[in-house]
DNA sequence: TCAACATTTCGTTAGTTGGCGAAATATAAA
DNA sequence: TTTATATTTCGCCAACTAACGAAATGTTGA
């Protein structure tokens, strides 16, 4: 039961919710979302272990950065849908993926 | 969106699950759940407003009972046969419902 | 009205959470 | 090897949560 509560428990938090739809939108390293964010890196490094570990997402390494993804073959997925549907005229969920359009790695990590 | 973190917050606890299944199996008051979670009353009672404020179920006053029974017109509650799904082997949640067979008011209550 | 009972609300406490900055770790580039 | 960059881990703090018992509220029945 431990295992399902902390799946829902990562979901219960807006921060959490708004990188899942990002990562909807397309892969993303941490110093992308917490420039879509606004919070500390520490912070969004904290939020994407837990959301790690609900099965949500996965990281790959590439060189110094760590790209994350959403985890399709996750039970936790199928929650994805539904979260879509209740969040689909969000302000705050449409503006991020309209702002996902300008942010992006090479000029925000100083290529 | 708080609405949203709201209800997957109300999902996070392992008692809140119990409650929820227990009343899919038959509709509760109180002291019925009090008895099944060996919980303060106090604490059942706050756990049973959670629920209802996140929209999973309903409380009707009936005498000087109140039965709580699962909402089913709640968009929340679509989680409901998921979760049932992730649960179903869960030993804590059979036992649960086992126990409300010798669980009832009368005898509870006083009758 | 008064006593008994069911439930909620209040106040307290221990543990958890989300936030931050600083230090540690890891990789790429000079 | 040194420096710069990306990320994670650590330590701290303020806010929140789950638990309890006691007090308050509401209802039934004597």
């Amino acid at each position: 039961m431990r295992s399902l509560t902390k799946l829902f428990k990562a979901l219960s938090d807006t921060n959490r919710l708004r990188i899942l739809k990002m990562l909807e939108v397309k892969p993303l390293c941490v110093c992308e979302i917490t420039e879509a964010l606004q919070l500390a890196i520490s912070t969004v490094s904290k939020h994407l272990s837990i959301l790690r570990d609900a099965g949500f997402i996965i990281d790959k390494k590439d060189g110094k950065w760590v790209n994350y993804t959403l985890q399709p073959e996750n039970r936790a997925a199928i929650l994805l849908p539904i979260i879509s549907e209740w969040l689909k005229n969000n302000e705050t969920i449409i503006k991020d993926a309209e702002q996902l359009q300008t942010i992006n790695r090479s000029t925000l990590c100083g290529i």
